[in-house]
DNA sequence: TTGTAAGCGTTATCAC
DNA sequence: GTGATAACGCTTACAA
C-alpha cells in the first residue's frame, strides 16, 4: 500500500541506498541514475517517512507545547506565535490544550512521550510540575512561557507582572487615585500573584492599602462581573479598579456602567495584557502591553539553543511592557466633584 | 539510549514477543512473568514507540487540522474544540496555521505526508483546493470545516450563514429600518459571501437594496473601522450597519461613536459569530450565534466515521443558528426622530 | 505459555 | 559510483 524506498528502487532499477543518497542529497550518484530515481519519486509520490527515520536516531522534529486553553485569547495568541516561529525552521508543533488539569497533563505527557518529540514549551496553570518530570527523567528539553516551573526548568520567557502591576499602580496613583479595588483572576496562577503584589507594593510605598481585593477562580466575563459587582457593593467609595487581566477590566466596566457610573468620569478602570478587546470596549482600555507574540518567538529561540547543545542553560528572558494609557482612565478629582 | 521492547525484554530475562504481548495484552502469559515484565517497564519507565509501530501497519493515532490562524478568536475556538475532541479518544493533534498562504498549505501537507497521519480537517481561507490534493491521492480522509471545499471532500461541517444573513436582515426591516448598509471582511471567504447575499436577498425579497457594502481584505478592527467610515461618508442617512462578523460590527460601532451618531438611538449595529468580544462591547452586540464548538467536535464525529470506513462518506452538516437580540439594535422611528 | 524470526522504511557501513 | 547488509523498535505468524 504504502510505497517506500525500496519500492522506488525497484522502479528505477537501482538499490535502495542509491535512493537514500539522492534523497538525503549525500555521497556521489551518477547523473543519470538520479534522474531516473527522480522520475521514479515523482511518479509514485514518494516522501521519506519521518518515523523509520527516527529510528534510525535522527531528530524527530517534533516538538509539543502545552498550554492551559487555546480559546482564550491571550493562549491563542502565544500558541499562534509558538507554532509559526517552529514552521518556519521545518518543525512540527503538537498544542496541547491542559484545561488546567493535572489528569490532562500526564496524558499528554505519555503521548508525546512515546512520539519522540525534540522539546517542549509549557505554560502550566498551577505551579505543579509532577506531571512533567517524566519529560524532564527522558532529557526533553524543555522551556517555561509566560510563567516560570522551578524545578522543572531553569529557562523561562516571560514579563515583569511585578513591575506591571507598580506602573498601574503609579499611574493612578499620579491621577490621584487614592481609593482602589483589584480584581484578580484566575487566583491562583503566577502571574496574576504577581500583578497583584506588584500593585500593593506601590500602594504601601505611599502609605497606602488596597481598598478592596476580590479573588476569582474563574477567568470568564461573567464570573468577573460579579467579582465586580462584590467590590462595588463593599467599596462604593473606591474611585479606580485594576483588573489582572483586560477582561477582569471589562466586567468591571459594565458593572460599573450598569449601576450607573460612569468611565472613567466617576471609576478609573485599567486591565493587563492589551488583548485586542482592550481597544474594543468603549472607553477603550488602559492597560499594561505585553509582547505575546515576541514571548513566544523568543521561547522558541530559547528551546532551538537547548536543544542544538548550546547554551543558555539557565537564563530568564523577561521581555519589555509598557503602559497603554486610553480613555478608561482619569484624574481622580473629575470623579470626586461627581461622585455619587 | 532510548530504551526500547529488547531491553526490557533482557532484564526481564524473557523475550520481545512476550513482552509485546503484556504491553498489548494481547495472548497469554503467565501472572510471573507478566509481573517480572512490568516491573521492568516501570524500572526502566519504558514505552513503545509510535513510529515503530506504524511501520507495522497500525494507524498513527496521528491527525492534521489546518486552520487560517489561531489568533483570531473563531479559529483559537474552533481548534481548541478539535483538539480537546480528538483527544478524549487518544488521538494527537498537529494544528497548523496556514496564514492564508497557498505555499504555506502546500509546505504543511508535506510535512503532515511525511509523518503519516490518518486524516485532516481543514478550512482554507481560499477556496484553492489545490494544495490539498495530494492528501486526497494518499487516500487521507478529509473534513472541511466552516467553509466547503469542493473538489476535495464532500464532508463540511459548517452553518447556514446566507439563512444568518436573512435573519439579520428581517430582524432590522421587522424595527422598521429601510436604509441598511454592509460592511464585508475579508471578502473572499465563502461564509462573508453567503452573509452578504443573505442580507441582499432578504431585502430584496421586500423591494430594497443595501445602501452600500463595503469591502475589505483584512480582518482587523483597524481596516473595518476605515471601512465603516467610507461608509458613513457616502451614505449618512443609513439607519443601520450589519458586519459580517462581529469585528466588523464593532469597528461600525466605534465609527459612529467616534462622530457623534450614538448606538442604538441614531445607528443599530448587528454583528456576526456571537464571539465573547460580541458581549464585551457597550452597548452590548446583536449577532447571529453559531455553536463553534459543536462544529469542531460534529467535525471530529465525521472525521472518526470516515476514518473507522463506515460512512457518511458524503454529508454536509448544518448546525443551527439563531439570533442573539441585544442592545445594539433598536427601532428605526426612534432613529428618525433623533436624526442628525 | 514462551521464543524465533521476518519484515515494516530508513540510513550507515563497508565492500565492490 | 553503486549495492548488500545490519540495525533501529515493534508486531505477528509460526514453532516449540
Amino acid at each position: 500500500m504504502t510505497v517506500g524506498i525500496r519500492k522506488i528502487a525497484q522502479m528505477a532499477g537501482t538499490s535502495v541506498s542509491t535512493v537514500s543518497r539522492v534523497v538525503n542529497k549525500s555521497g556521489y550518484v551518477s547523473a543519470e541514475t538520479r534522474q531516473r530515481i527522480e522520475t521514479a519519486i515523482e511518479a509514485l509520490d514518494y516522501r521519506p517517512y519521518a518515523g523509520a527515520r527516527m529510528l534510525r536516531g535522527s531528530p524527530s522534529k517534533v516538538v509539543g507545547v502545552l498550554l492551559p486553553s487555546l480559546d482564550v485569547p491571550f493562549f491563542g495568541i502565544l500558541g499562534h506565535s509558538i507554532e509559526q516561529a517552529f514552521f518556519k525552521i521545518g518543525y512540527q508543533t503538537f498544542i496541547c490544550s491542559t484545561a488546567e488539569s493535572p489528569a490532562k497533563e500526564a496524558t499528554y505527557v505519555e503521548m508525546l512521550l512515546s512520539q519522540k518529540l525534540d522539546g517542549a514549551i509549557i505554560a502550566s496553570s498551577r505551579q505543579n510540575i509532577e506531571p512533567f518530570i517524566k519529560l524532564k527523567e527522558h532529557n526533553i528539553p524543555i522551556v517555561a512561557v509566560d510563567r516560570p516551573m522551578p524545578g522543572l526548568t531553569d529557562v523561562c520567557v516571560h514579563v515583569d507582572n511585578h513591575k506591571g502591576g507598580t506602573i498601574l499602580a503609579e499611574h493612578l496613583l499620579g491621577l490621584g487615585h487614592r481609593k482602589i479595588g483589584i480584581i484578580c483572576a484566575p487566583r491562583h496562577t503566577e502571574p496574576m500573584i504577581q500583578r497583584v503584589s506588584g500593585l500593593t507594593d506601590a500602594l504601601r510605598s505611599h502609605g497606602l492599602e488596597p481598598s478592596d481585593i476580590r479573588y476569582g477562580s474563574e477567568h470568564s466575563l461573567h464570573s468577573c462581573y460579579r467579582l465586580a459587582n462584590m467590590l462595588l457593593d463593599r467599596h462604593g467609595d473606591v474611585t479606580a479598579i485594576v483588573g489582572t487581566s483586560d477582561t477582569a477590566a471589562i466586567a468591571a466596566m459594565h458593572a460599573a456602567i450598569d449601576r450607573g457610573m460612569s468611565v472613567p468620569a466617576r471609576l478609573s478602570v485599567a486591565g493587563f495584557d492589551d488583548l485586542p478587546e482592550a481597544s474594543y470596549v468603549l472607553p477603550r482600555l488602559t492597560t499594561i502591553y505585553q509582547p505575546i507574540a515576541k514571548i513566544g518567538e523568543t521561547a522558541v529561540q530559547r528551546l532551538l539553543g537547548m536543544m542544538s547543545g548550546d547554551g543558555p542553560f539557565a537564563s530568564e528572558d523577561k521581555l519589555p511592557i509598557r503602559i497603554r494609557v486610553r480613555e478608561s482612565t482619569a484624574h481622580a478629582a473629575i470623579c470626586e466633584s461627581q461622585g455619587t
